[in-house]
DNA sequence: TCTTATATATGATATTATCATATATGTTCT
DNA sequence: AGAACATATATGATAATATCATATATAAGA
């Protein structure tokens, strides 16, 4: 009992857990470093549910592992140095790749939010 | 490496896994068992990633445990017995509960698929 | 009789996520 | 200066979830 989100996905053997594809997603989009990609998160939309700090750094050590990204300290700016993560063509490769599984996901949530809008009218409620 | 579906969601504590809020969807339309549940996931739109059989048998059990849902064993009709499952107003209730999450999820996937669209056609690709 | 579809179940294992905690830098407030 | 806080990463232990391997049993069809 936490509070937190909702269930495994059975991607036993993916190595990159649920959150992974969305991380791959936005360092795609810019090179960014895990406690930024935790307030990106945020901003994209996960407010129930958002991932712990901790499950983000090594969803993000398991994908350099994978070779689906690299990483590089920056030590520039102020505050601690930054583990900067940068995606590779392998990378890119396995986010075209999890798209079609991204997409069933959303047309099966899409269904169940139909399906329930149309119980709870006619339902004995 | 296994070609399922993708990963958890970190659902800790919620007791019913991923799959557990469809099959309160599906048995709140219709008392049903896990056998034929297992199908109408299929058709519902579980294709690249269907959760195991155990996986069903074994939510089903904990929804039960839970109040969920109550179950009855099913000897009319040809072929071994069935177990029944029907809805709790618990079950309901915790349906009701549960849709705020799904729907973030569900926004949350389209941005990521709307995102996609967009760095794939400026991208080098 | 053999195969297949139907139907449920469990113990061991793999995978994923969080919890508790540690470390360290730099800024702001008092 | 000292305290508090935001920034930033990391790891070992633990909890939660899902699958794997396997077992059991009924009934239909070839």
């Amino acid at each position: 009992m936490n509070g937190c989100g909702r269930g495994f996905r059975g991607s036993h053997g993916m190595g990159i857990g649920f959150v992974g594809p969305f991380l791959l997603l936005f360092i795609s989009q810019k090179p960014s470093h895990g406690y930024e990609l935790m307030d990106e998160l945020e901003k994209f939309g996960f407010k129930i549910y958002i991932p712990d700090q901790t499950t983000v750094y090594k969803v993000l050590r398991s994908m350099e592992e994978m070779g689906l990204v690299t990483s590089a300290w920056d030590m520039e700016g102020a505050g601690p140095a930054r583990r900067v993560y940068r995606v590779t063509d392998k990378g890119k490769e396995f986010l075209d790749s999890s798209v079609a599984q991204i997409r069933e996901e959303e047309e099966i949530y899409k269904k169940f939010l139909d399906t329930y809008k149309k119980i709870e009218k006619g339902g004995e409620r």
